[in-house]
DNA sequence: CACTCCCGCCAATTA
DNA sequence: TAATTGGCGGGAGTG
């Protein structure tokens, strides 16, 4: 068929001029008729062809042709005339009609120029199972010419095998086929990551969200797992990617495809809709939702789909919710895959993906390839590690397994932002407002918000998490002593609350991040305490310092009211300690009720759902952490350096600010807030923007980072409100819910009314430890632990105050803090430096090392998952 | 009209 | 600086 369109089509024009030109010309084209007459299958009848046999011929024809067509396409256009012309086409140009109407079928339809199918004549030239010895080195510019299309198709294609490790980048134009020996391996390993990631975050809403679940529950798992995926892999693999480029290849397609692939391994079904799909990659990024990135997502779904498909992994299908029908694609590409993890983690993966990568080159790449590489990369790195840096860091490769582990952890914090977002997405659809998050005018900032939240906050937990435990409890001021937190628990918060980690409420769908704000630090909280987690605050609300005071006033509603209360005073100073807590929360009350009502009364689903998902992450966590730790004992510290800072700027930042003055309060707390508003399934989450440096800070794997300290409501809790975490509580937490997490316990949490309904918490910090415990030393493993989430049942208390009305209100309000004050707080370890870096803004920071990975991907927040995965992962030192 | 998604501008990176 | 990559979104083709 090619050849046909070619012979027709390249001879004059190329590519893509054509179209319009060729109508023209096709007029005249229709010499092609007679040539083309074959054609007619050519176009209509993609399915038909045989790949290789239509590319070969393809090639064969068309590649000479093509290539010198396209290169020509300009001049060749007036030349196309000549040509065609030439040709008997004049006159038939005469014919038209009849000609005309070939044309049309000549005239590459679109589908024939269609990715999918350009992505299957190159499929077409190679081989799916290359000897394993020999490498096919794949030149760009060949294939485009060859395929007659531009370059830039080819990127599209090549980013998105290249993902799948189907071929590697060499050097530059250079790429390397590796066909589908490792495509397995490389499916487990998305498989695992995204599972680690969602799984909780499935049973987690499964439990609670049965209902949504039905139509969504795929969606979310899905979702979630995505979230998770994208940074797991970019972890892995991007590690060092990451480094080289936060920026654009966060949102690269190849990070893309891979979290999208992702998705359909998680997925119990199998079937991911277009739109959850970009919802969660939107969520990754940070990006947003505004609606136009939804849709520039879905593109970019759908160029990838069509490669998917080409690959023959997925189909399109379409899903009927409730909505309607939505398009979707169904994976019909293997779905188990014999050893995952192990061999992912232990080498196979590595091996399998690096090696399809290929890159020879890296030799060292193992070790580079692990996590850690791009973020110490970056600084010491860069230099040890060329290989793969130079390439371009590969992208990913699912470089080492421990990053591996990271990531999980990572995942999984990821995956319950995820979730979040999904919800929230789904709320804010359903809801009147469909972009719950661009609901907030900040939409800018609201993205770096997002991101922020998410990048900086999953990742960096995971990594404290894991190694430290999660925030600061138990590890780090256990462990670490040393650590910044403690010096801010003096101050009134102990160390723990910085940390704190996560709640998770039950009902509604709000969704709250906070960060430290940059203001705080500025306005109030004197950096003393660490000037550097000040500063990193700043940083990320340099930033979107606009957006901060934007967020700051939504959110501030939330938190408001209940922080200023308790906060105001403390908060400010605390975050001038640095910590600050959460306090937004509150609650104190919480602490008691919660955990034991929590756990049973609250329920409920919710308690149970977090459950659930402590016990999951714990595990994998712990795991994890260990692995890391063995690993990577760069990491560990890092992280535990992160953790605390996390904490304490989560500490700081959740409360204050939004309940006061949001903007410009004192220390703001960036909240991200976001409620959905809509049947929000629900989940509210509340981050802390402060943790989000931490969570940078961790970067030091990849992976890490559950640290981030993140407070999940579901939506329909928040009408109550619940949730407060109050790092005194958390202790008390601790105890209540799980051992788990009662030691971190960092966290507090009440929530006032909604006990009932479940609110959970989830507290990274706290809970580190205990179960961690045994770890302790690492602090990364405990941290872990973590994670859980207790549920708690706030009673209303304080809590409510915060969030109900503001809250409540928004469809989404992200606030951002920078949370400047959380660095203070734990100042620990963290170096100063990447958390301005990292708080920074992209750019500023040079720093050296971590902070480059840092910075970059703060600086892009945009890609805000990845980034936050390869910051952390940077952390190394 | 909605769904797809091609096309190519142009910025970010790299050489 | 030039070339390579690749994000991005307009807007056209398709149903």
């Amino acid at each position: 068929e090619n050849i046909f369109d070619r012979s027709r089509m390249s001879p004059k024009t190329p590519i893509k001029n054509e179209p319009v030109d060729l109508s023209k010309q096709k007029g005249c084209t229709p010499e092609r008729n007679p040539i083309t007459p074959v054609k007619l299958a050519d176009r209509p009848q993609p399915d038909p062809w045989t790949p290789t046999a239509n590319l070969k011929m393809l090639v064969s024809a068309a590649s000479p042709d093509m290539r010198d067509r396209e290169k020509k396409k300009e001049l060749f256009r007036p030349i196309e005339n000549s040509e065609q012309s030439d040709t008997p086409e004049s006159l038939q140009y005469m014919v038209d009609d009849s000609t005309i109407d070939e044309f049309e079928k000549q005239r590459p339809s679109r589908k024939q120029k269609s990715l999918g199918l350009l992505c299957q004549k190159f499929l077409a030239r190679y081989p799916s199972y290359p000897l394993s010895t020999e490498k096919t080195t794949i030149s760009l510019d060949e294939v485009a010419s060859i395929l007659g299309v531009e370059r830039r198709r080819i990127y599209d294609i090549v980013n998105v095998l290249e993902s799948l490790h189907l071929v590697s980048r060499v050097a530059k134009n250079q790429y390397c086929w590796h066909g589908r020996h490792n495509l397995s391996q490389t499916l487990k390993m998305l498989q695992e990551a995204g599972e680690l990631q969602y799984g909780e975050l499935m049973n987690f809403f499964q439990h609670k969200e049965q209902d949504l679940e039905c139509k969504f529950g795929e969606r979310k798992k899905e979702a979630i797992p995505n979230s998770q995926e994208g940074p797991l892999l970019d972890f892995s693999e991007t590690d060092c990617t990451s480094t080289s480029a936060n920026s654009r290849k966060d949102k690269s397609l190849r990070i893309m495809s891979q979290k999208f692939v992702m998705l359909f391994l998680v997925s119990k079904t199998k079937i991911v809709t277009l739109d959850i799909a970009a919802k969660i990659l939107i969520e990754e990024t940070q990006d947003t939702v505004d609606h136009s990135k939804f849709k520039t997502k879905v593109r970019r779904l759908y160029d990838i789909a069509n490669v998917l498909t080409s690959l023959g992994l997925i189909k399109k299908v379409h899903v009927t919710e409730e909505r309607g029908r939505k398009p979707a694609f169904k994976w019909i590409g293997p779905v188990e895959f014999p050893v995952k993890t192990d061999e992912l983690r232990g080498h196979s993966p590595r091996s399998d993906l690096l090696p399809g990568t290929q890159r020879g080159t890296c030799t060292p790449h193992p070790s580079c390839a692990t996590g850690k590489q791009k973020l110490t990369r970056h600084a010491s790195f860069n230099g040890a590690q060329p290989c793969e840096g130079t390439r371009r860091k590969v992208s990913s490769e699912p470089s080492s397994p421990r990053q591996e582990r990271q990531d999980e952890y990572c995942s999984k914090m990821i995956n319950l932002a995820a979730v979040c977002r999904q919800k929230i997405e789904e709320d804010t659809r359903n809801p009147s407002t469909p972009s719950s998050l661009s609901v907030l005018p900040l939409s800018g900032d609201f993205d770096f918000c997002v991101n922020s939240l998410p990048q900086a906050v999953f990742p960096v937990v995971q990594a404290d998490v894991t190694r430290l435990s999660l925030s600061n409890g138990v590890s780090s001021q256990a462990l670490h002593p040393s650590t910044p937190a403690a010096s801010k628990t003096e101050n009134g918060k102990p160390t723990q609350l910085s940390n704190q980690p996560f709640l998770c409420f039950p009902s509604s769908s709000l969704y709250m991040l906070c960060g430290g704000l940059q203001e705080n630090s500025l306005r109030e909280t004197p950096p003393t305490a660490g000037d550097v987690g000040n500063r990193s605050a700043e940083a990320q609300a340099a930033i979107p310092p606009a957006a901060c005071p934007k967020r700051s006033s939504p959110k501030c509603a939330l938190p408001s009211a209940a922080i200023d209360d308790e906060e105001p005073a403390a908060k400010k100073q605390n975050m001038e300690q640095s910590d600050v807590p959460l306090s937004l929360v509150i609650p104190k009350k919480a602490f008691e009720s919660p955990m034991t009502e929590s756990t049973p009364a609250s329920g409920s689903t919710s308690a149970v759902h977090l459950e659930a998902f402590h016990l999951n992450l714990a595990s994998p966590v712990a795991s994890e952490a260990v692995d890391k730790e063995s690993t990577k004992p760069l990491d560990s510290q890092e992280q535990e350096k992160q953790s605390q800072n996390k904490d304490s700027d989560e500490l700081s930042s959740g409360k204050e600010p939004s309940s006061k003055e949001n903007a410009n309060q004192p220390f703001l707390p960036q909240y991200l807030y976001v409620q959905p508003a809509a049947g929000l399934n629900s989940f509210n989450f509340l981050f802390s923007a402060n943790q989000a440096p931490g969570a940078i800070s961790l970067a030091a794997s990849p992976l890490p980072s559950l640290s981030v300290p993140c407070v999940m409501v579901p939506s329909a809790a928040l009408a109550s409100f619940p949730l407060v975490c109050s790092p005194a509580i958390t202790s008390a937490l601790s105890s209540i819910s799980d051992g788990s997490f009662s030691a971190a316990t960092s966290v507090n949490f009440s929530m006032s009314g909604l006990a009932s309904p479940t609110p959970v918490f989830i507290g990274t910090t706290a809970v580190v430890t205990p179960r961690v415990s045994p770890a302790p030393v690492d602090p990364q493993q405990p941290v872990h632990p973590a994670l859980h989430l207790s549920p708690v049942l706030a009673s209303s208390c304080g809590a409510v105050k915060l969030d109900s009305p503001v809250c409540m209100g928004h469809p989404v309000t992200l606030l951002k803090l920078q949370q400047p004050s959380s660095a203070p707080l734990t100042p620990k370890n963290i170096r100063p430096a990447r958390h301005e870096a990292f708080f920074k803004t992209p750019g500023s920071l040079g720093d050296p090392v971590a902070w480059k990975k840092n910075e970059g991907n703060q600086a892009r927040n945009v890609s805000s998952v990845q980034r936050r995965l390869e910051i952390s992962s940077t952390s190394p030192d």
